[in-house]
DNA sequence: TCAATCACG
DNA sequence: ACGTACGTGATTGAT
């Protein structure tokens, strides 16, 4: 069936208001919302491709919801004037793309939805209706979709609902949704409702009674006794609360759905406002095809052994190259090479001839005396391994240097990197390649877009390469790009490929003392139960421990879906019934037998027995490295039976054993640097136990008298300060009451003044500069800031206040790790580095050559850095990962 | 593909 | 009144 999409205009671009920060473009014009807005229909677009689209909006003209405002001398909220001069560009836009607006004097943008929703179904069109305000979900109905977009963190999800999903959410119908919004009343809307009655209340009511008239035939039977004497003092306020609260789906309104068509959105008109905008990632969208074939450089395929020749013949020594490797499930197809002259190369090459190819290639490849550009070279070092190839180190990795410009993205492409820095629109990906499963294999495609595809890797590699360095520059980076990031990828494709054994037949020893723990367990928390069910499934068990058919125990906290049956839930739960226990523990087993046990048998080498993780350079906003496939940076160690697994991680052979350097509190010793205080850089200095000191600071006793309980409060002060702390979730961390953390807290900031001072410096800079840095110019982009929403602000504080610590001791390990990695090239010791935890290298040692390393490792890992407090590194040796605590 | 859960620093 | 600590990745069940 056909789709007619219809968009509550102004409340869509309120949500993408407050959504996105508040920018400005070239012209002084705030665009914040408009980009919001259009960002948040792209989506849609994508997502229901519908035949029919309307934007409906409100005027400035008095509603008939007005008059009755007056009678209570309610006055609508105004949007903020930075809003309110978005408008007429958003009508704008919309016109350009040709999209149908609707407004209706004496209407709200609400009813204009429900009358065009109640038109569509009779026209024979499925409606959708997408609104920021949850009063259209009474518009919900089994055929009649309501879709409400949230913006969180810079993404839009949205939430979709049918008449089911209302009543499941809410418990009552979308008929009775209008009934439990009049009687609770809404302050924002000026919808004043019965006093005394709230959310719950009105919901219980309405399930009882079915609706307001009914409920005020009944007000005598009504429960608290105060909801009831108000809902019978207030009566007409709760009718007339109704009228201003229901959707009208009769506005005179003319409709035709041919008007409503979707045409060409990315019309010309529609293109240069975008550009006006500055709105360059959408620019792609909106590009005439004739500027995205123009080119100011030739493209050249070469297929032929002489002509790969010349071209590396050509290429000149101390010059800058970016290259590309055409691949496929990791075999090569050909490559592109730019040098900036005007002509990108394209050799191709079928799989016959790749040796051929590659003895052209080799030198260029392997000899350092061409400065080659890339994008992403450590996977093309592992590319070429396979082929014997050893790749020099490159002197620019594009994709480092867009994580470094901006952290936060999620992807690195070359697309995401020609849209962000290059003004030339270049084809996408998807336009070349295709997408998903339309996607097509490379020699499936015409030969015209092979070679446009190839091309356009290395030239925006090129292009891009030079504007990126004037930003490092600018943001002064340098060091951190040229001495740290480019000299890690060759430490960590390294211990890629050298990888960590594994003791496969303990592995499997210890998975088999799991399952059958498991089994008994399962055994036995059926029978408590009394039923048979999927443990593993949070939504059977929180049906079966919480729900009156079952068990009923109390306390069950509802999430998104239903019951919570979180750990620390269930924690709480412990004394209720024994049952709680075994779920815990069977969770515990279960962990370890999947994640753990079959997830590393799963990804172990056959040949080598070794495991072989991929570390990431550019995923964590904060400078962190990240691990995956399998993630070597959770293996268990806080509770004594999954540390265990520990043991099945050894070297390769007897001959050898494993050395672990952990630095020592880094990131408050980081933070004594940073906010410079007095206190506890002097703690550090002499060595003390810093949470026994805060525990002795914050709770007035002197530091021998300091309990264990004490100190393990104090603990989780340290913790919360350097996550950016909240009296609240310290309370529900220690269990204590909101009052008491608060009390910890504001002790601790008297005693530590300097870190107060340093953390409200910290928000204020970055409020200012927009972004917030370590100690090494590593950034983070704070948008979160300029958004007014609370949760957001106050997310992007903690934020602000934990990413230059963390970030900083991310910055101190990766030195370490390129210092501990050339040293060790320089020395005969037989050690390797094999993995890092975010303040942990782990190296895999010749046992002879032992005590040397251990030495090295310490000296090294605690000399990489020169701050106002020591960095104390303790080594461990072992036979095992678990021997090396 | 998402939400819930839980492993780590 | 809000909504509840920073940063990750893997597995599971449900849609």
């Amino acid at each position: 069936m056909e789709k007619f999409m219809m968009i509550d205009g102004n409340s869509i671009i309120n949500r993408a208001f407050y959504g996105v920060p508040l920018l400005t473009n070239a012209e002084g014009k705030y665009t914040n919302a408009v980009y919001g807005f259009l960002n948040i229909l792209f989506k849609l677009l994508e997502e229901e491709k519908p035949e029919y689209l309307a934007v409906a909006f409100d005027l400035k003209a008095p509603t008939f919801r007005h008059k009755v405002f007056e009678q209570y001398k309610g006055t609508r909220k105004g949007m903020p004037q930075e809003l309110l001069e978005q408008m007429p560009l958003l009508k704008q836009v919309l016109k350009a793309m040709g999209i149908p607006q609707y407004a209706m004097e004496g209407f709200e943008a609400d009813d204009i939805l429900g009358t065009l929703s109640k038109m569509a179904e009779e026209e024979g069109l499925k409606p959708i209706v997408v609104s920021g305000d949850r009063d259209l979900l009474q518009l919900a109905s089994h055929t009649l979709k309501v879709r409400i977009p949230k913006t969180k963190g810079g993404k839009t999800e949205i939430e979709d609902y049918f008449a089911e999903d209302v009543l499941q959410k809410y418990g009552v119908t979308p008929k009775q949704f209008i009934d439990v919004k009049a009687l609770m009343g809404d302050a924002s809307d000026n919808v004043p409702g019965v006093p005394g009655i709230g959310e719950k209340t009105a919901v219980k009511i309405i399930q009882q009674y079915n609706d307001i008239e009914t409920a005020i035939a009944h007000f005598q039977e009504i429960k608290p006794k105060k909801a009831s004497e108000n809902l019978n003092a207030f009566q007409q306020q709760a009718k007339l609360s109704k009228y201003l609260v229901t959707i009208v789906r009769d506005v005179p309104l003319q409709f035709h759905k041919e008007q409503a068509a979707v045409g060409d959105m990315f019309t010309q008109e529609a293109y240069l406002l975008m550009k006006n905008l500055d709105f360059k990632s959408f620019l792609p969208r909106f590009a005439p095809k004739k500027e995205k074939q123009q080119q100011n450089v030739d493209y050249q395929c070469l297929t032929t052994e002489e002509q790969w020749r010349q071209v590396f013949d050509n290429l000149q020594k101390q010059s800058e190259i970016a290259y590309a490797f055409m691949q496929e499930n990791g075999m090569i197809l050909g490559m592109s090479l730019y040098d900036g002259k005007g002509t990108v190369f394209y050799l191709e090459c079928e799989q016959s001839e790749m040796t051929l190819f590659l003895s052209c290639a080799k030198e260029f490849l392997e000899s350092s005396e061409y400065f080659k550009i890339a994008h992403d070279a450590k996977s093309d070092i592992k590319l070429l391994r396979s082929y014997d190839i050893a790749l020099s180190d490159v002197c620019f990795d594009t994709a480092i240097a867009a994580y470094l410009l901006n952290s936060t993205r999620d992807s690195y492409e070359y697309d995401d990197i020609a849209g962000e820095f290059l003004e030339r629109v270049y084809p996408s990906e998807e336009e070349l390649l295709g997408k998903g499963k339309s996607k097509k294999s490379w020699w499936d495609l015409p030969k015209e877009q092979r070679v446009c595809y190839a091309a356009r890797q290395s030239e925006v590699a090129y292009e891009a390469k030079a504007v990126m360095l004037e930003k490092l520059e600018q943001n002064q980076q340098h060091q951190l790009y040229f001495e740290i990031e480019l000299p890690l990828i060759r430490v960590l494709a390294d211990m890629e490929k050298y990888g960590i054994k594994v003791d496969k037949k303990a592995l499997e020893e210890y998975g088999q003392t799991l399952q059958k723990s498991i089994d008994a367990l399962t055994l036995e928390i059926d029978t408590m139960a009394g039923v048979k069910f999927n443990i593993n499934s949070p939504k059977q068990l929180g049906e079966i421990l919480f729900s009156e058919k079952y068990m009923a125990l109390p306390g069950g906290k509802k999430t998104k879906t239903g019951y919570s049956t979180a750990a620390d839930v269930l924690e709480k739960l412990k004394g209720e019934h024994p049952i709680i226990e075994k779920i815990l523990h069977y969770r515990q087993l279960t962990k370890l037998k999947s994640t753990y046990v079959d997830g590393l048998l799963a990804v172990m080498d056959t040949q080598s027995q070794k495991i072989y993780s991929t570390f990431h350079q550019t995923i964590t906003a904060t400078g962190r490295i990240s691990s995956t496939e399998p993630n070597l940076q959770n293996i268990p160690i806080r509770l004594e039976l999954g540390r265990e697994l520990r043991k099945v991680f050894i070297p390769t052979n007897e001959n050898y054993c494993f050395l672990d350097g952990d630095y020592s509190q880094i990131e408050l010793r980081v933070l004594a640097h940073i906010a410079q205080d007095e206190t506890l850089i002097q703690a550090f200095c002499s060595n003390q136990d810093i949470h026994t000191l805060t525990a002795s600071q914050v709770f007035h006793v002197p530091f021998d008298d300091v309990t264990p309980l004490q100190r393990r409060n104090a603990k989780a002060v340290n913790f919360g300060i350097v996550y950016g702390i909240g009296a609240f979730s310290l309370s529900q961390d220690l269990h204590i009451t909101r009052k008491e953390a608060e009390r910890y807290i504001a002790g601790y900031f008297t005693k530590y003044p300097n870190i107060k001072k340093y953390m409200e410096k910290t928000i204020k800079d970055a409020e200012k500069n927009g972004y917030v840095q370590t100690l090494f110019h590593r950034r983070r982009a704070m948008p979160e800031l300029q958004a007014k929403a609370f949760a957001q602000r106050s997310f992007g504080e903690r934020v602000a206040m934990n990413m230059p610590i963390q970030g900083t001791a991310a910055d101190i390990i990766k030195i370490a790790m390129i210092q501990v990695y050339q040293k060790l090239q320089k020395t005969t010791l037989r050690a390797r580095l094999i993995l890092q935890v975010h303040d942990e290298l782990l190296l895999e040692v010749h046992k002879d050559d032992a005590p040397q390393a251990a030495l090295l490792l310490k000296e090294t890992m605690e000399n990489a850095v020169s701050l106002d407090v020591p960095m104390v590194v303790e080594v461990h040796q072992g036979n095992s990962w678990f021997e090396t605590k």
